[in-house]
DNA sequence: TATTGTTATACTCTATAACTATA
DNA sequence: TATAGTTATAGAGTATAACAATA
């Protein structure tokens, strides 16, 4: 590929990528817990995370912005903190049972609209979509 | 597809695009204007657009939300704004030379992390990702 | 009355800097 | 001294509601 043809692909990736990202968040079917916030709660029960520090590192963002997602939380009454007993500058953060159905729940409903969109396409837009998102992933985790 | 299946896919797809966007976001080069600024000097060289309301058309976002977008523009000096003529309830939104040169220089610069990160990727994860980026597209224009 | 743009206000997500408590 | 978490503060991006000017 040439310098031009990359840096052509960069841009359409990324812009790609906005767009469907905001059409994404605009489109969300429940709005008890937004998007952020659902992440941590599925860090929390698929990921086996549990320290702030394990959760900002995972969602690459800081630590004070983890910590206000997971104020948010508290405060709804999805999560709890707790003291961890054998490092006590660490912070044990777990799901409620409220969370965890919140979790549950939210999962099925949330993607109605992208499942719908998805539905559209034709078996090869789903194809190439599917054989992209791992990819995806990859970058992102680069 | 089974219902499962469709349902995992719209996950997977929401998931990595979330991913991808905040990475993508977090790694912009220059720092001298944000994404939505960028798109909205991108929208009108490129694009012939020229009023607030076409603009926040474009970007499926208020119209509020645009203006915001503009006046921080228009304060940086990338953008100006005219009342049109033949319909002074429009204002013509038109970029300065010093949009017009920021606008192409930061398009050199900015995707400078995106295109090695893609320079890692095997030759068939790159055929998968552009295939998928008129998907995306699709799906966000819906 | 309808349309275009704007202001006021509020909320989420993110960051950096500075702090506390513990190791 | 270093690490984990927290608080204070700030800025971008988004929204809705209410308003002004013009058609």
């Amino acid at each position: 590929m040439s310098d031009d043809d990359s840096a052509a692909f960069a841009r359409d990736v990324r812009m790609a990528t906005f767009r469907l990202s905001r059409r994404l968040r605009a489109q969300r079917a429940v709005d008890t817990v937004t998007d952020s916030q659902l992440a941590v709660l599925a860090a929390l029960l698929y990921g086996g995370l549990r320290t702030l520090g394990e959760l900002a590192e995972s969602e690459r963002i800081t630590a004070p912005s983890m910590n206000r997602t997971v104020n948010c939380l508290e405060e709804a009454g999805y999560v709890t903190r707790t003291p961890d007993a054998e490092d006590r500058r660490r912070v044990l953060i777990e799901l409620t049972d409220d969370g965890r159905r919140l979790m549950e729940e939210t999962q099925r409903r949330r993607d109605a609209w992208l499942e719908d969109a998805l539905g559209e396409l034709s078996e090869g837009e789903r194809t190439a979509l599917m054989a992209a998102v791992p990819v995806m992933r990859k970058v992102a985790e680069r």
